[in-house]
DNA sequence: CTATATAGTAAACGCTGTTTAGATTAATTC
DNA sequence: GAATTAATCTAAACAGCGTTTACTATATAG
């Protein structure tokens, strides 16, 4: 544990950004984020970061990275206390909402502006979104297999998806005011809601 | 048609810079917007918006009040074509999406980080965006007391707009690349996916 | 006609991401 | 082991942004 003297250089800049800009997006949203008070965190120059990102997307799409890793792991870890599917349909959607209130601003990064355009510009962060989708994807189908769904299996991924990711979008938006005081809190909701679908997808 | 000298006073600056903003805002996002460059498209001083508006913010709430109105009356102009409660939600679901796709960045903006922070600074675009959601909900409502549904009222609500908002962001932010190829196009799947929530909502 | 409120200009402040040029240290090669 | 090369960080500067302050011109009201 002995503190090493700060060097010219500093070693693992490029961790310690990441992990430092993953701090702040705790409290701040990602356009709120500036690079210059980034590099004041650590003591650093304010240009030193362009040795290890091109840009400031570059950064972003490396934050998401990590976003979607964190989610499909979660995700996978959640789902191990059940084998039934149903089941696992439900503890993942719970989950997806969880992960969206707890880490809010890197949520609308993952699934904000970014990624539309980003294919070529940062392909680790198109492959894990893709990977998390595909965990979507099957956790949604296994269901629909369980169940006997008779519904194409594309209309119920996206059907579930729509609704999950405009729910989650609803509650870190604090648009469920009035609607979620009168009732529960947000998880009987989302367990009540997702009943909704899954009776749509049934037969 | 006698084309007015430039004055000193413009003269209608304030809607010349709303409709000029909603111009921009068909091809850039809404925080791409530049304030020095829509005064110099009226070819104004930069400064001459704050006459007019406290700051940006300010500016864009009025904005997105603009389309919460053209949202609602472009609604009560296409459910106008059928007096069926059934036909009625699906016409007002279809035309949320339209309206998503034709006004993507406007769309953006009403929906986006402005709205959750932003009641006491602009009521009106507090007033109008309750009034859309006003109007949602007597849609869905009106469905389901047509189809004599027992789930609670607030459930509907929640699940049609969580669905709506969710596949409409999916759509304008181009996830659904492969998924709507070998389909449809997202007119015909939103009716397929709505008929999914429909039969959720049955009994 | 004069006083006043309104609507515009001009200059500047502090902030941002980014570029360029140069300094320092680590890694590689002879 | 010494010299070269590559990687990493600093310093200074550029262009752009929203916004504030001080001032000027116009329209309006008494």
């Amino acid at each position: 544990m002995t503190e090493p003297k700060p060097h010219y250089h500093h070693g693992n800049l490029k961790q310690a950004l990441i992990d430092h800009a993953l701090g702040l997006l705790r409290e701040k949203s990602f356009e709120e984020l500036s690079l210059r008070k980034l590099a004041a965190g650590l003591g650093v120059n304010q240009t030193a970061l362009y040795s290890h990102f091109k840009n400031k997307n570059a950064l972003l799409a490396e934050l998401a990275s990590y976003g979607f890793e964190g989610l499909i792991e979660q995700s996978h870890e959640v789902m191990a206390q059940s084998a039934s599917a149903e089941k696992r349909l439900s503890l993942f959607a719970e989950h997806y909402l969880v992960f969206a209130r707890e880490n809010t601003e890197l949520f609308k990064l993952m699934f904000g502006p970014l990624f539309s355009h980003l294919h070529p510009e940062s392909p680790r962060l198109w492959e894990v979104a893709e990977e998390s989708f595909v965990l979507f994807k099957e956790v949604v189908e296994d269901y629909q297999q369980s169940v006997g769904s008779q519904t194409p299996l594309y209309l119920g991924v996206l059907s579930v998806w729509s609704f999950m990711h405009g729910f989650a979008y609803l509650v870190i938006g604090d648009r469920l005011g009035e609607e979620s005081l009168d009732a529960l809190d947000n998880e009987q909701l989302l367990e009540q809601l997702l009943g909704i679908i899954k009776r749509g997808l049934q037969n």
